[in-house]
DNA sequence: CGGACATTTGAACACTCTCAAGATTTGTGG
DNA sequence: CCACAAATCTTGAGAGTGTTCAAATGTCCG
């Protein structure tokens, strides 16, 4: 597998997908200390209410934002791939307004803030990196904010399977069209604002159209072609430098 | 009226509610050069798919972020209020990934990223406040799925007003527990993800049970305590300074 | 093998939509 | 200042999408 990158490294793919970098501002990252630790499923990473003192990257496996509202139910805002930076927000904003969970077994690092603030202190345009990262993570809340008020459940969820698929290739994961998706119906169906009796619905349908294919811990996206037409998507959202890497333009 | 207010003062008056200026830094940003226009309710300020080489900001009325799906409906993402900056993120990310209208005959100021840039560039800790705006935004983003997600629209409704009535008293706007809020219903429902009937419905709903009072140009809130309660509100998410300014806090 | 957890399926119900018509408000020109 | 047109808002009735409740089936792991 992939498990021979290391999570400084992980961390420069993903910036370098939506950032120049110079070789310099590459070595700087390269020698950030990580701390490595592993969580199950189902875990808080971050809890909503607390201030924390160091960023979190994903590593492997999938981690999420989410809020609750006051009668207990969870909406999930965001679903986090390996070199994904969750978290960056904390650095400015002190006070978490949010929840982060691992939704699979995870493998996450964290980075001290002041060692993300010397960085940022020596290379500015480090500071521009990593602002134009919360930048797309507030892009593709716009994105979700449209899936959720405008398209009805069937289109919801081939679009966001879409969107995973394109920036697990972003960094160089996902074979050919299919990827490692160990997720719960129940912990999708709170990502797309519907009930998990519904999730298992649409997810029937999906396979029942031939869009895709679904296993427990994997999904094969058998139409990428139709899966987009039906998911309304269009990745220009995602603001990648080479945002012309369709996975297979084929079919 | 409250038309003494400059644009640049304005700005730092929303900025003073989520930062901390310095004299200096507040005399670069009331030295930025804006240039004010006119608009009416309905026109684009800017489209998606731009690469502006301005930002934007809110002088009077309202302007809101938007996205088209590919059959031609609208999600608007969210509603500014005057002093707020909609497009600082077009600083970074060159290319407009939505769109932003007026809701209401608007005053807006336009002020060129190049200012802006050498503002930044002199005093560092500008930048910090204007990526703390983007994050705020974002912030914002993430309550508005919540909203949209886990709320069924009665609740998704008193929820916004809260925030509209938070914000705009942030910047010193809204007398007592009301305010100016000349837009249309069928803007509205395009805000919540529900149709302009289900709007109406919903309006006749909260009179109803006396949470508010709706004029054609303005919302009175006539039970403070119960439209947060329904709204399922907390302005933490804000991350306004002050945040114990909730207005009235009285019945 | 057993138990916890996850998925599937059915049926009745609820929230919201669509379509359609009528009422009200706003803006404009005379 | 009135009259009329255009836009907005309201209301009703039937149809959909998604929910709730409940039970059955399937899957993973100790």
């Amino acid at each position: 597998m992939t498990h021979s990158i290391s999570p400084n490294d992980l961390m420069i793919r993903r910036l370098k997908s939506i950032n120049t970098l110079s070789r310099e501002e590459e070595q700087a990252l390269a020698d950030l200390p990580v701390q490595v630790a592993s969580l199950e499923s189902g875990r808080d990473i971050v809890r909503m209410g607390e201030r924390p003192s160091h960023c979190c990257i994903v590593i492997a496996g999938f981690s999420c934002v989410y809020k609750l509202t006051s009668d207990g139910s969870r909406q999930i805002m965001a679903i986090h791939v390996p070199g994904d930076i969750p978290d960056i927000q904390s650095l400015h904003l002190g006070l978490m307004d949010f929840g982060l969970a691992s939704l699979s077994p995870c493998t996450v690092g964290y980075i001290p803030h002041d060692a993300i603030r010397r960085v940022c202190e020596r290379f500015p345009s480090l500071t521009v990196a990593l602002w134009r990262e919360t930048l797309v993570d507030a892009a593709i809340y716009r994105d979700w904010l449209l899936n959720l008020g405008q398209r009805e459940a069937f289109s919801r969820v081939a679009h966001l399977l879409c969107e995973l698929l394109v920036r697990l290739k972003a960094v160089g994961l996902g074979d050919d069209d299919s990827f490692n998706f160990p997720i719960t119906q129940l912990d999708l169906a709170d990502a797309f604002g519907i009930t998990s009796v519904h999730m298992s619905r649409v997810y029937s349908a999906l396979r029942a159209d031939r869009l895709i294919d679904v296993s427990r811990t994997r999904i094969s996206v058998i139409d990428w072609q139709k899966l987009q037409a039906v998911g309304d998507f269009d990745p220009s959202y995602l603001h990648l430098l080479s945002s012309d890497i369709p996975p297979r333009p084929s079919r």
